[in-house]
DNA sequence: TTGAAATCAGACAAATTAGTCTGATTACTA
DNA sequence: TAGTAATCAGACTAATTTGTCTGATTTCAA
């Protein structure tokens, strides 16, 4: 059980957190990236190039090449990268899975979890990677265990 | 994305509100099970063992054989199930799959997110297998689309 | 203009999850 | 007591997700 999202969606989040945080107009390549941030460098490659597909990185090549982000950060928003990943399913599915909830024969859940699932998409939306990137800059947040950071290139 | 549970959990839920529609006592097998849930034969099998094995529900060989509930349907919460099959991961693991959060260096969503994680944990726990197995059991709900019933054996 | 450093593309491999098959064992019934 | 219908166990296959590798292309700088 993969919590809530897939662990490839985990790392474009993680991703386009780490790149919010710098000053816009920087490219990041992925060398820095998987030095900061723990996700298989060929991986991270082909997860940056999905997000750039979806408009929500560009890219460019060459030696000063890398990613950065198509728009300003507070212009896109968490669930802008969730959804390019991994889909907004979550939206209608049933959470237990029954075929015909949600077409009449609602499931025993279907309201609550409505409810619920309505706060987790406004936390998503809400949240612009701004937010974030300014969040996780503080002291007490931190983005990866000291020893790993301090394995970077 | 698999919503929020796995989908050998979904069909384990499923399942179980099945086995607790029926009078305590009755055994089920798992050729009814499957003739009415669209859940395939084998795999299904390989599920109530599980949950036999997790405590869940009890099962008898023989001709006259079946699964039942271990326990009265007033006893068994929906987290007893979800715990069983997928684990209760979702407790504590970051949201966004930072390995620092809840360490000391939470991330960004840390409080919000725990708040309706809890929502979540709460909503699973207090739903018995009988209060479902009673909703479920209203006109308006309904386990499988008519095709799919009426083609049982 | 050549070499280095980056993305890009796509095939491949490994791991996990989902689903299938077969044969053994058990328990009821005729 | 023999046959049937069920669980049980475990090996196997298939599909999906995750991760790796290689080579091509692009861009910059010496």
């Amino acid at each position: 059980m993969s919590i809530f999202f897939s662990r490839q969606c985990e790392y474009a989040i993680q991703s386009a957190i780490y790149i919010a945080q710098k000053p816009a107009g920087q490219w990041t390549t992925v060398k820095e990236l998987t030095g900061h941030l723990n996700v298989p460098y060929h991986f991270s490659g082909k997860i940056l190039q999905n997000l750039s597909r979806k408009g929500v990185l560009i890219s460019m090549k060459g030696t000063r090449g890398g990613f950065a982000l198509a728009k300003p950060a507070r212009d896109v928003t968490l669930f802008d990268i969730v959804d390019a990943v991994d889909g907004s399913a979550f939206h209608k599915a049933c959470v237990m899975g029954f075929p015909r909830c949600g077409d009449g024969h609602e499931c025993s859940l279907h309201d609550q979890w409505g409810i619920l699932r309505e706060k987790i998409y406004k936390m998503l939306v809400k949240k612009s990677l701004h937010d974030l990137a300014h969040d996780m800059n503080k002291p007490g947040y931190q983005i990866l265990p000291d020893a790993l950071k301090n394995s970077l290139k």
